[in-house]
DNA sequence: CTCTAGCACTCCCGCTACGCGAGTGCCAAA
DNA sequence: TTTGGCACTCGCGTAGCGGGAGTGCTAGAG
């Protein structure tokens, strides 16, 4: 987990959160750097810019204001940001349509490739950034069912269905024949024997059982063990394990307003890697989880954020999804919206596995 | 189809052909625009810069150059591109290393949408530009077999193994609840009655059955045929038609130096219908295709061209695989891949289709 | 002690002018 | 038909010049 700058509730005084508070919001609004003029202007300080200044000034001193230029109003620095968000920022609620186009979407998925794209597709559209979802490799899956489908010689289509509902799907190549009745027996043997195991376990006690009872065995029971070996082998791994959505909508924020920093950006975001790492090491913590420009050290992405929530039941986290965008972006809005996807997720595995 | 514009051979003596096709070389190694003099010191001809400078006037009055000032060097138009292509350029051949990435990858895929992003991102890491692979909508798909089987309580998932090889898979919600062996035996019934015809027909057959016999069949036929149609539909209209991979690699090259010109790109490229659309209408054409500039209408992507060729067996085209990159690209490299992973898509696609 | 008005100072930004360099077009001579 | 020469045209980078916005500071008012 990156480590949060320590930002101490009480270190402001309550003229210096208003003043934060506003310069971040008109800041967020506008895009432009804030001036004392345009606060004082703003209505809800009867105070004189002069005053105002000063008041900048002091959070300047302190860490939660900068300024580009020198005669160019303040900007809020990520310290500035994590405060505003940790002591002062009003979630907006959702709208009923908001929850309604989440719902629909949740409603739907049922294979994981479907929900991830969904998830992030809605994401995306909802906060007008971009979105990712993250599944953690499946080794922790609980199995429900497995089947094999013969497909063409050599080739066998594997299904397994998790406990949480979940669907996945793989190809698996093998050398020896099958028919079609061997493999419904040995779909019905795993099934059976295996049930509630998660896949890693799977594998192991597969493999086991190769090596004990290697001559004992027959053979049909041989091939069986390693079709299944096989299946598990293949899934396991999941290449497709982040999917980030959206990537063209930030081209629209005045943000990105020169060719370098889209460059940089698109490339970052091309190199999923160091996202995983940072998502992964959130996926310990419970609720929802911002962070803020520098604090995760995805080095190439500066004044981006990450706002998350990890997903699935409690005891079994299944993996984050999020948003990413720039620093500079409405958190009152899209806080909640992630939220509660993460929760709508949450529940639908959870009626699921209740279900079964 | 959209027209090509009318570019007849005889149209240029020896001379200019050799100065086009210099020039284009040269504008494409560089990205600048070619003058009178570094052509001169390019060494290939035997004159002075005035003289050349007279022939690129004449390609100039002609339409196969252009210069953006009264002061700078010549740029072909689409239609000295247009030239280039068809009666200049020399294909470089495959290098081994090209050709074993894209056999090692087509020997893989089997799954649709696996070949799919196999497929464009190859194309899209070989080329270095935007990879694209479409393909059509599946009605006319032939069936070899299908399968069905229970995932969850409403839940079927369907296999449907093509002639091809082509395996895709879906799942569908039913309402009325079957058994594991209700499906396995709906599974051969459509399998062995329908094995070899298209989806759309397999549809219209069992719609036309569910209506001919409405009351003489019994339930269990009933549930059968609704399964089989909810099915089939389901999967014809299937979704993901156009695979769009590489985005981001052409932010590399300096043609996308300025900002409005990403953005204007990324945003055409989101726009997959019309991309769809001009794909669509080259599916009949046999042999690589090449699309210059303004040549296909796709209004948004100016001075783009787009190289594709269509796969599949002769008879039944199954879609088109291309890239995408500035009119400004080495067409002679970018070709032969094009057409090496279409034929060898076909080529494969042939083979299981004989190995049945 | 707090707030505010005033003023000097700084720096960004857009505009214009200028000169250089690259390239062309044309003409006349070889 | 080719070539050298020369005038002309632009694009581009640089420098210089206000104007404007915003700050920091100080002194005076409440």
């Amino acid at each position: 987990m990156p480590q949060k700058p320590d930002v101490r509730e009480d270190e402001l005084d309550s003229r210096a959160r208003e003043v934060l508070r506003e310069v971040v919001l008109q800041h967020v609004a506008t895009g432009e750097a804030v001036s004392s003029r345009s606060l004082a202007r703003g209505g809800r300080f009867h105070l004189s810019p002069a005053s105002l200044r000063n008041a900048m000034a002091d959070l300047e001193d302190l860490g939660y204001l900068q300024h580009p230029h020198t005669s160019s109003g303040r900007v809020p620095t990520d310290r500035g940001y994590r405060f505003f968000i940790d002591h002062l920022m009003q979630s907006r609620r959702l709208s009923q349509q908001e929850r309604d186009v989440i719902d629909g979407q949740v409603a739907h998925a049922s294979e994981v490739d479907e929900v991830m794209h969904l998830a992030s597709r809605v994401l995306s559209r909802l906060s007008d950034q971009v979105g990712v979802v993250f599944m953690p490799t499946l080794h922790r899956l609980t199995m429900r069912s497995i089947d094999f489908i013969l497909v063409a010689e050599g080739k066998v289509m594997c299904i397994i269905v998790g406990t949480n509902g979940m669907v996945v799907n793989k190809i698996v190549e093998t050398r020896q024949g099958f028919t079609r009745d061997e493999l419904e027996k040995i779909s019905r043997y795993i099934s059976g024997e295996y049930a509630g195991l998660a896949l890693d376990t799977i594998r192991r006690r597969l493999i086991q059982l190769t090596a004990e009872e290697r001559s004992q065995v027959d053979q049909a029971m041989h091939k069986a063990l390693a079709l299944g070996i096989g299946a598990v082998e293949d899934l396991m791994p999941m290449e497709h394990e982040l999917f980030v959505e959206g990537t063209a909508s930030i081209l629209n924020k005045p943000d990105f307003a020169n060719a370098g920093v889209i460059r940089k950006t698109f490339l970052a975001l091309q190199e999923k890697e160091k996202l995983v790492e940072i998502l992964n090491s959130c996926l310990n913590e419970d609720g929802l989880q911002i962070l803020v420009g520098s604090e995760s050290d995805f080095t190439h992405l500066h004044n981006f954020s990450l706002v998350a929530r990890r997903y699935g039941s409690e005891s079994a986290p299944l993996g984050m999804v999020g948003i990413l965008g720039p620093m500079r972006m409405e958190y009152a809005r899209v806080a909640p919206l992630v939220d509660y996807l993460g929760r709508a997720l949450s529940r639908k595995i959870e009626e699921e596995e209740q279900h079964d």
